[in-house]
RNA sequence: GGUGGAGUGGCCGAGAGGCGAGGCAACGGACUGCAAAUCCGUGUACACGGGUUCAAAUCCCGUCUCCACCUCCA
């Protein structure tokens, strides 16, 4: 089996074949760091966590990098707002997007460059763009340096548009430059922007323009060529235009594949800070499991659209239930089958023999342009499978099925005993035995009342646990009980 | 004006010429003291109007609606 993964520039799904066999290389758009991360952004970590995971199961080695965008004008502008300096504001996000991603289970980066460590080498591809006749000085004084449309008969190429068919940009003021679509690969320094916000160049002090950063980034790291160039839909144009316009005119291959992740919509509309109808990730994982919340993210194939529904009330009947309600029913499922076929089968599962059932299907659905939605039903249908296995006492097949179940979850980033989400079954873990000793006592009051077909006593320490968040089960060996 | 995407059952969300993905909810049955969990079963879904075809949600033509990008945006 081959992977397939559809390319953005040119429109169609292709056999994946990397530039070096068994080796894979991504880039892909970190953030700017200049406000909380919300579940749109987090959604495109998600996507290439279970990319990346994904390649790396089907034995390739994986190196990913993403890059933080330390500096640029609305860091510059909100740190003033505040009071505090550029760096600090700017480091004070970038610290609560790894929180983000690690809250939902997101592997870190292979390595995660910041542009402002990475000058030098912008400088360096600049000056390669002028030699070469494709970036000019700002014609004013201000110090700028633009790359020139005109000069790259491809540009356009990524998002299939043409120079002469944009809306004129309304731009009131086009500083020094010869066409109004040229953009800003270095920022001359302005009067009143912190010193510490500039670096020396050949044009004078100044800062990056946001474009540039990338190219020089993904150029060091990645080679002059490599396999996935990943981000959101919305980077596609100007930002990927821009960096395939820049990186190519400086004589580099860069991307071979071009991937782009679609957003997360309220009522229909794009998230996003300008629409005011964000859901940050800390409000979100406080509010819900966050494997739900990684489940919500992944489950739809990553080039739809998806809908985030909040809870119509806190304590949800099923009808009010939104997106993260049926998601967290959804997790619910896995781990109850999770849990019964452990008690069954013991740790030893991975001993099971011979091939694993499932698998294949969901090799093929991840296989064809990461097909989660089909590989998400693959997983459904083992669950039904082992619950049955279960019902008729068929140990062996619910090894088997149990294996098989790890191995899809651990490709999602959702399996409960992986590393990434052992904080919370630590934090579980301390009070796990305190209230299993309580919940046992009482348990044993229920039972005699039950003997004693007493229901009504029966029911009433039920109630009381379940007012407590417990969930009481009567099994064949006794009741058992579990949080929710 | 240019470029791209989408309209699927109560909700979410796949699929892309012929067997109704999956999740959530609902209903019936089994199990249970009653539940919960689980299993079994239940749905005249594909925006609208035409057309092609033995067969269309899927292809073609037209219409409507929505979203996004062309300015910072995952």
């Amino acid at each position: 089996m081959t992977f397939k993964l559809y390319d953005s520039a040119t429109r169609q799904v292709r056999d994946f074949v990397p530039l070096e066999a068994g080796r894979v290389s991504i880039y892909h758009c970190g953030l700017t760091v200049q406000a909380s991360p919300h579940l749109g952004h987090i959604r495109k970590e998600v996507v290439f966590d279970v990319l990346r995971r994904w390649l790396t199961h089907s034995g390739y080695q994986v190196r990913v990098v993403a890059n933080i965008t330390d500096i640029d004008d609305k860091i510059l502008s909100k740190a003033a707002e505040r009071g505090v300096e550029w760096f600090e504001h700017a480091y004070e996000f970038e610290r609560e997007l790894h929180d983000a991603y690690a809250s939902l289970g997101c592997q870190p980066p292979s390595y995660e460059p910041r542009a402002t460590g990475h000058i030098p080498e912008m400088i360096e591809l600049i000056e390669e763009l002028v030699a070469r006749g494709h970036a000019y000085a700002a014609a004013d004084d201000s110090g700028d340096v633009y790359f020139d449309v005109r000069s790259w008969p491809d540009y356009g190429a990524l998002s299939g548009q043409k120079v002469d068919e944009m809306a004129a940009a309304e731009d009131a003021d086009p500083r020094g430059k010869r066409d109004p679509r040229d953009f800003a690969l270095w920022k001359g320094h302005k009067q009143g922007e912190p010193l510490t916000a500039s670096w020396p160049s050949p044009w004078g002090r100044g800062r990056p323009g946001w474009h540039i950063e990338c190219s020089a980034m993904a150029g060091k790291y990645l080679g002059d060529q490599f396999d996935i160039h990943g981000g959101g839909l919305d980077l596609r144009f100007p930002h990927h235009e821009n960096e395939l316009a820049q990186s190519r005119a400086a004589g580099r291959e860069f991307a071979n594949f071009w991937m782009h992740n679609a957003w997360v919509t309220m009522a229909g509309e794009k998230m996003s800070k300008s629409l005011g109808n964000t859901a940050q990730v800390t409000e979100i994982t406080k509010a819900y499991d966050p494997r739900a919340v990684r489940y919500f993210l992944l489950a739809p194939h990553y080039r739809s659209k998806i809908e985030f529904r909040p809870n119509a009330h806190e304590d949800s009947d099923d009808d009010a239930r939104g997106s993260m309600g049926e998601a967290e029913k959804a997790i619910e499922r896995i781990d109850s089958f999770l849990d019964r076929a452990l008690e069954v089968v013991g740790d030893d599962f991975h001993d099971a023999p011979g091939p694993l059932p499932f698998t294949d299907e969901f090799a093929r659905a991840m296989d064809d342009d990461l097909g989660t939605p089909q590989a998400v039903a693959v997983l459904f249908d083992a669950i039904r499978a082992g619950n049955q296995s279960l019902k008729s006492g068929d140990k062996d097949a619910v090894r088997a099925i149990l294996h098989s179940v790890t191995t899809m979850l651990d490709v999602f980033g959702l399996n409960p005993a992986a590393p990434e989400w052992a904080d919370s079954a630590a934090a579980d873990d301390d009070l796990t035995p305190v209230v299993d000793k309580l919940v046992a006592a009482l348990l044993g009051q229920r039972a005699e009342a039950r003997a004693n077909k007493d229901w009504a006593a029966a029911d009433a320490i039920r109630d009381t646990l379940a007012d407590a968040g417990l969930t009481i089960t009567d099994t064949p060996d006794g009741a058992k009980w579990s949080t929710n």
